[in-house]
RNA sequence: GGAGGAGUUCCAGAGCGGUCAAAUGGGGCAGACUGUAAAUCUGUUGCUUUACGGCUUCGAUGGUCCGAAUCCAUCCUCCUCCA
């Protein structure tokens, strides 16, 4: 259950309920693909980055290590000692990522395993199968991700069959959840509204899908190729036909000045794996904006990765230690960085959050949304 | 004392008469990354020029040759083996 608390503008402060708690939004869902956050960070030091959710992905985990072994082990909760909410992705976005390894028709998707090369048949049967073994709070319906810029028929056609799906996703996940083995009998379901940057196609799709009344929908098939400019105008179009007593989700984005810009045009969630990727890649996210810790600038700057920060890893280490330890090759600079990333950006969304609460939102936009896009 | 071997650009190490400013690693310096096939990938790394190009490099010094990192002589330094 969404609960909309306040707007400024299109930007909306809330509470989305669910059976493992409640996200106050706007939210950033930390991406745990295979059941932890990369960099050797696990759910009970989420506990310490202002974490609310977790987002796993339905074809990762299905692959390793098998959606039946997890449900034998009690869920995706019980497994990953994350007591809070979880998203699991529906292995949607892997029919783009993977898109030399695939066959798409009708029924579904067949992959071949980005590990071994074997054959897999995914639709959105299988997919909620698999969701609801992983037993995740929210499962997000299987849809396909269409890469920017498509043909006008291409996404036409596809948003149709991601339409169909849908309806498929919706029910099967009402039977599973009605089945006596299965652990979380409450499970969730987003709707993934596409159309590639089409305007009629994005908003038919949402009248379409907002139809089924799901917990939530989300906006996907954004940042795969297309500029900000055209992503953020595509929010704009889709927002009015979004109900507004769900949850939004912008699926996959993205860096803080999208977020801002996406907030601001009416997004409730996001997930990115900006701040754990960037952040193995040796980035910082920073109030002042993004440092390449590796550069030779920081070899005796003593101060911590962001001066205003109060993280685990700014309370304690200085610029130049995780500078030293990234050009060692040490994995302590990856968990360092990712548990800064992490925590910059539930930080980021709590004070969006508190801006909101004080209607100064478009304040904060204003005050930040140059600086913490830079690069420094 | 005798017999071999080796000295190459930041390092290791190829090259063994022209197509060599010199392969390939590493290191250095930067860049990219947006529902994670990613602790990954890309660029760059003698000086100079916007570029074409020019200039100086392969232990040192001389020499042979139209032309030398590559051939010859001497010297210097290291390594191995035999006394």
């Amino acid at each position: 259950m969404y609960r909309l608390i306040k707007t400024e503008g299109s930007a909306r402060r809330g509470e989305f309920v669910t059976p493992h708690g409640t996200v106050q939004t706007p939210a950033f869902m930390n991406v745990a693909t295979c059941g932890a956050i990369k960099g050797a960070v696990s759910a009970l030091d989420l506990k310490n980055l202002k974490c609310q959710v977790q987002l796993c992905n339905t074809y990762h985990l299905h692959l390793r290590p098998g959606d039946e072994t997890v449900r034998k082990l009690g869920g995706l909760h019980k497994f990953t000692r994350w007591d809070g909410p979880i998203l699991t992705d529906s292995g949607g976005f892997q029919v783009f990522s993977l898109a030399k390894l695939r066959n798409i028709t009708e029924k579904g998707v067949t992959f071949a395993s980005h590990i071994d090369g074997h054959k897999i048949f995914m639709g959105p049967e299988e997919s909620m199968q698999i969701q609801s073994n992983l037993a995740s709070t929210i499962a997000m319906a299987f849809d396909e991700c269409v890469e920017n810029p498509a043909e006008y028929e291409y996404a036409r056609s596809s948003c149709e069959r991601t339409i169909r799906w849908l309806y498929r996703s919706k029910a099967e996940m009402n039977r599973l959840n009605s089945l006596p083995d299965t652990i979380n009998k409450q499970q969730m379901l987003f709707g993934i509204n596409q159309g590639s940057t089409y305007d009629d196609l994005r908003i038919d799709c949402m009248k379409r899908i907002r139809e089924l009344d799901l917990d939530g929908y989300a906006i996907g098939g954004l940042a795969v190729g297309e500029s900000a400019e055209i992503m953020y105008h595509v929010i704009e179009t889709v927002e009015p036909e979004m109900p507004k007593d769900k949850p939004r989700y912008l699926m996959g984005v993205g860096t803080p000045a999208n977020i801002l810009e996406s907030v601001r045009r009416g997004v409730d969630l996001f997930d990115c794996v900006l701040p754990t990727r960037n952040a193995r890649h040796g980035h910082a996210f920073t109030w002042e904006g993004c440092r390449n810790m590796f550069n030779a600038k920081y070899e005796l700057d003593d101060q911590p990765l962001d001066t205003a920060c109060n993280c685990p890893t700014c309370r304690n280490f200085s610029r130049a230690y995780i500078h030293h330890l990234f050009k060692s090759g040490e994995m302590l600079a990856m968990r360092l960085c990712v548990m800064h990333n992490i925590y910059f950006f539930n930080s980021l969304f709590e004070k969006i959050r508190e801006s909101l609460d004080q209607d100064r939102f478009s304040e904060f936009y204003e005050h930040n949304i140059t600086k913490i896009s830079q690069r420094i």
